[in-house]
DNA sequence: CTTTAAATAGCAATTAAATTTCCCATCCCT
DNA sequence: AGGGATGGGAAATTTAATTGCTATTTAAAG
């Protein structure tokens, strides 16, 4: 990973529709020497994929709320549990394992109060689960996908 | 916003790199009639962008961290001098004003501890900040960017 | 330093593929 | 029945991906 892939990688990161020509002139490349950058970047799993972003708000799911799980025990059988059922709830956007107080952090979206209800009934009661405690975000920030290189 | 537009912007979250060839196939429209569709999904809004992700790991920053910061008042001018600040570090991937305790949770993303260490202090010195504490992910469970429709 | 080998860039031509446009048909709601 | 919206098909245009080869650069070894 030379400076020129870093050059690629924060170009794509903007806009995954660029075209290969596209990419080539904006960081002053050939067409094929560029194309076999890219090539390797994805091979190598650098590149992870190309996704297309909804916008959250646009489609009634604006709000993010923050939760915090503890479990029943921290035996590997109740971790798995758990995680294999967390996978499978998709308002769940993000989900952490994490050190200190509480054993997992989430990231969910949520239509209005009436929809958190229900997908906190739902987190209540998946496996091994002990306790839930959650925190609303009133507004997003800063949400970004760009990673710095 | 039908049944087509969910099923088409199902199929874009997963993969943004289908051509509009492809993604008519899959969501068996004709293709013209798919490209207006498409197009309509852009101009509204709803598709926000497209654009490429990377992995984290495979380029070293792989340490996802938490930290809640509290500022030293709630005045407008105060969170507005911070926001703007806070937009200008790289490391913060997501950033939410939130209820409750703190002001605003943060995610960050960090090669290891020492450079933990470097982006905490440049946290710490942020206009308006009072406090920082940070909760460290041991393991990023789920991960996604495709929001349910 | 100089020589050599490996890696990478550039160029150009080919091949293939996708986007875009236009018009007509159809469906659906009032 | 009428009008608006949406789908289908196909042609025309534009654009991009890919390839094979040569030149150049880089890095290592002598």
């Amino acid at each position: 990973m030379d400076e020129l892939d870093r050059k690629i990688l924060k170009v794509l990161q903007k806009n995954g529709k660029f075209s290969n020509v596209q990419l080539a002139e904006k960081v002053a490349l050939s067409e094929s020497a560029c194309l076999r950058r890219v090539k390797l970047l994805e091979e190598s799993g650098i590149i992870e994929r190309y996704v297309m972003l909804v916008n959250q708000r646009a489609v009634g799911l604006g709000n993010n709320a923050f939760v915090r799980v503890t479990l029943d025990g921290q035996q590997r059988s109740v971790l798995s549990q758990f995680e294999e059922a967390i996978h499978e709830v998709p308002e769940v956007m993000e989900c952490y394992m994490m050190s200190g107080e509480a054993d997992y952090l989430l990231r969910i979206i949520c239509r209005d109060n009436d929809d958190y209800i229900r997908i906190h009934d739902v987190l209540t009661n998946l496996p091994g689960v002990h306790r839930v405690q959650t925190s609303f975000a009133l507004r997003a920030v800063v949400k970004k996908t760009e990673i710095p290189l």
